[in-house]
DNA sequence: TCTAATTGTGGGGATTTGTGGATAATTGTG
DNA sequence: CACAATTATCCACAAATCCCCACAATTAGA
């Protein structure tokens, strides 16, 4: 499972190192295929070995082709969803189309998240951070019955 | 179990060396390999051995990535959460983004907290203190269910 | 009180990793 | 079929990381 933020930037050919930390279960995983697509809620990318994006692929052809919010998702998440392959330098290419929609420059960090990484512009992930620490310091009054109980 | 606290010193690169009556112990359950990240709700670090962490990531697998709250959980701790494994001194190093994040300059505070430690600057560490004891003192009219039955 | 052992701290050097660029291969197009 | 444009592979350098050794400080024991 991965996890831990790192910095790294993206050269002038749209191309991206691995933490070497990750590369070596990704060879094992996957032999370095991946997917990545565009995350709904906020600009950043998803990036998932192959066999993770199989999971998602499956749970999305249990939705139902009727509803229009699930239909949506299928097509956002399907419609953007690109093949990555780790070259022999660890390094994978992100689609232009992809990076436009993340705001991707040069400065980037790629987050890990238990079955897949995020990909965000190293701005908008500090923005982020910061948003979701005020968040926390809020009283929740509305606390989901997951979270009541989480102990750390 | 830990409990206790102990003051210790980062080096300048950033080493922080675990006080010896932890460390066989810390040897046995995970070979010395724990996880670092930040503290949501407090200026301090959570330092957990692998087997104690990995309890908290397979929490955090069963929280929604579509719920706001629980995604934020999971971006906080997961995105922050840093591989330490001890050098044959019984060091680890703290990584830069985490040390800023509690503030963790010379003087550190070590606390044992069962299941994991917590990293205080020194001085935040006594500010601490001060602060649950003068909470404590006050009358608190809206005791949780679990403290109401708490004796000591 | 002196010696020995353990613990805390500092630093040098080898190795790995990240990044950029050059060359070779492949694909698509006229 | 040839040429251009894009993609992949390889190589090399610089920087960061890791590993090991050495010394100081403290504690424990005789």
């Amino acid at each position: 499972m991965f996890r831990g933020a790192a910095a790294l930037s993206l050269d002038d050919k749209g191309r991206l190192a691995i933490p070497s930390k990750y590369r070596k279960s990704l060879l094992l995983d996957c032999e370095g295929q991946m997917v990545c697509t565009i995350d709904i809620k906020q600009p950043c990318l998803l990036l998932y070995p192959l066999p993770q994006w199989q999971l998602i692929e499956q749970k999305l052809t249990t939705l139902s082709s009727m509803n229009p919010a699930e239909r949506r998702l299928q097509r956002l998440l399907l419609g953007h969803a690109e093949d990555c392959q780790m070259d022999k330098n660890g390094r994978i290419l992100i689609a232009p189309t992809l990076r436009q929609h993340a705001d991707l420059s040069k400065k980037i960090m790629i987050i890990g998240q238990l079955n897949k990484f995020e990909l965000w512009s190293e701005d908008a992930w500090q923005a982020q951070v910061a948003a979701d620490m005020a968040a926390e310091q809020e009283d929740d009054l509305a606390l989901s019955d997951r979270l009541q109980d989480f102990s750390l």
